[in-house]
DNA sequence: AATGGTGCCAACCGCGCTATG
DNA sequence: ACATAGCGCGGTTGGCACCAT
């Protein structure tokens, strides 16, 4: 069963948005707030697929964007964050205030990817090249899905976090996408999947989102 | 000055997940 | 329980800018 084309491929524009079609977004969103992106082109007469919309405002128009060069700090940040999460752009982005999933992806291909290179370590499993071949299979160990879970012989995470923090000691992984403050009051038996900010995952073993969820509202 | 190569980044595409009827 | 719509994500691509020759 074929998926229905998210939009009518024949009346939109495509490539590069103009200054007009940026002016239109913006307002429209001001206005009307995020969401429906769907229906938004045709109600901010934007000749745009909603996707589209979508992704420009994201990764472009939001107010809150940082633009510019990332910094050191950053640049750390990323690595770390990417060496636990894998290609999770989105979730590393949460991480990285003002910075978006595509900007960072973007970033690790063009910059960080070389870095890592020139220091000897393999991009992807985050070992010295000599040893990539063989810790393959140790990477992918460190994820938060249910088996790693009943591998560990704790049920709130502590020792997979551990094991993390091992490798990377400096790394606090207590962030969270947002708001910061209200998570504190729920953090302390979190298990390692809400550590990172993933209340809702169908991972999360200490079953704090109906919590979290009350506290957003 | 012209040309070709390379790097970078904005944008697109296709798929998976979730919500809804 | 199932089908469909809509959203979000990660991978990929197109085109522009810059640099070397």
């Amino acid at each position: 069963m074929g998926r229905s084309p998210c939009c009518e491929k024949a009346h939109t524009n495509k490539g590069a948005w103009t200054k007009e079609e940026d002016d239109r977004l913006i307002s429209y969103i001001r206005a009307h707030g995020e969401g429906c992106w769907r229906s938004l082109p045709k109600a901010a007469g934007l000749l745009r697929c909603g996707k589209s919309c979508r992704l420009r405002w994201i990764n472009y128009l939001r107010p809150d964007l940082k633009r510019g060069n990332f910094t050191e700090e950053e640049d750390e940040l990323i690595i770390k964050l990417h060496s636990l999460l894998g290609n999770k752009w989105s979730l590393i982005a949460g991480r990285l205030p003002g910075r978006t999933d595509n900007e960072i992806k973007n970033y690790w291909n063009t910059h960080i990817r070389r870095k890592l290179l020139n220091r000897g370590i393999d991009p992807a499993t985050h070992r010295p090249l000599n040893e990539a071949a063989t810790a393959a299979t140790v990477t992918t160990n460190i994820s938060f899905g249910k088996q790693e879970q009943q591998e560990t012989s704790s049920s709130n995470g502590s020792v997979v976090k551990g094991s993390i923090l091992e490798r990377c000691p400096d790394l606090n992984l207590e962030l969270t996408i947002s708001p910061p403050r209200q998570q504190q009051q729920t953090q302390k038996n979190l298990c390692f999947v809400c550590s990172l900010g993933l209340h809702n995952s169908k991972d999360c073993s200490c079953n704090v989102s109906n919590a979290v969820t009350v506290n957003n509202t």
